[in-house]
DNA sequence: TATTATACCGAACTGATGTTCTTTGTCAAT
DNA sequence: ATTGACAAAGAACATCAGTTCGGTATAATA
């Protein structure tokens, strides 16, 4: 990435700070005159031709003639994010190991995670929900307690993926990475230390793919 | 989280979804006359009459007299996240092990990621960075191989939390869970299928802190 | 049919907002 | 001192944009 081919002054790197913070705090740019007041520019000129400036700069780019057209390049869109619903937890015991969230906690749910949408790929916002990993059983598939885990419903197979499978025959549901073979599904743990096993695909069912997850520390 | 109590109509619902889209698209919510042309609203007081509907419903929110004052609630705002640069990549041979990036490729990284700013805690952003986890040698870690390791310069240290640790007389920096304990350090894989060891609090310099892993799919 | 209430349209209004232009101030070279 | 080049201030302007309001169409009710 290119740097600036103009160095930009004190205050004009100030003013650039003020647009920013105005952007992160009021979630839409500021108008000409909101940054004349807000970064102490002497008047509206000023502010269009320090706009000019920083724009040759690199570091912000603006539609003309439109108001709040301003945007800091260094910031992140709206568009780059997805909000994604928070429908509970997966847990050790297999009954209700990995849930399947029904509507109304897809529509109520008790949080909303903010995933960057380069993260989900093509998958419609309806269909993906989050899980919160407890307790240690998820080791197996490198997932951590708390470790946050993003599922997508209506997913297409592929083969190598790590899924949310059903095993009628134990009454359990786990995570594991998940390869075809003729009518028999392998399962092979994400810890390689561990050994796969297969099962057969009539008594397994893949209820969701694990699109990311994400741990906080 | 209280449901909308008023059911809203077709058109509104197309106007919402018009509303959204803009935002997406144009990363600043749309003025009343966008809304009115492309969502094909009959007229401007339409539009105010089912902005003020939307938001009883609570699908939105606005500044009143204020241009593109709208807002849409189920959309992440650009303060939801940061992005944090891309400098690096973790390996299993000790002398690059965790690298610590000099200033020129955190001005200038190869890539963004953007990162929700709920995971981040309150780091400063310029101490922030990414790397990105190459094979199986951070499995004790619960690391895997593709990785997104985010990391954090200037921490406070906080025991038990998860460290890049520069071990001197094994030359090798790694991923520990690390405890003080007088002088020594008890460095615990992640994994609590194997065993903590102690070192000498001299040969173990603290790099920087694990911030969060995330993982895509 | 007459009445009332409601939804809706369109124009006009008022303040907001980006742009332009003239004037003023500063500084260096002559 | 004079001039020219440049930066900066401030007013004026034209358009943009949210709001208001009178009028019309439609539907329900008596």
């Amino acid at each position: 990435m290119a740097r600036p081919t103009q160095r930009i002054t004190e205050s004009q790197q100030a003013m650039l700070s003020y647009i920013q913070d105005y952007i992160l705090t009021n979630g839409r740019p500021p108008t000409f005159r909101d940054i004349q007041r807000g970064a102490n520019i002497s008047s509206l000129s000023m502010v269009s031709h320090y706009l000019d400036i920083l724009r040759e700069a690199g570091e912000i780019e603006f539609n003309e003639s439109s108001s709040r057209g301003v945007w800091v390049k260094s910031l992140p869109k709206p568009g780059d994010f997805v909000r994604v619903p928070m429908c509970g937890v997966i847990t050790c015991d297999g009954e209700h190991g990995v849930p399947t969230p029904d509507a109304d906690a897809l529509r109520n749910p008790e949080d909303w995670i903010p995933v960057a949408r380069s993260l989900v790929g093509n998958a419609k916002l309806e269909d993906l929900y989050a899980l919160r990993a407890r307790g240690d059983s998820m080791i197996d598939a490198m997932i951590n307690d708390g470790d946050l885990v993003i599922m997508r419903r209506n997913f297409d197979y592929k083969d190598g993926g790590l899924y949310a499978v059903m095993l009628s025959d134990r009454n359990e549901t786990t995570l594991k990475r998940v390869f075809k073979d003729g009518k028999k599904f392998k399962l092979k743990p994400e810890n390689p230390r561990l050994e796969p096993f297969w099962v057969d695909a009539r008594s397994a069912q893949l209820q969701g793919r694990v699109v990311c997850v994400v741990r906080a520390m």
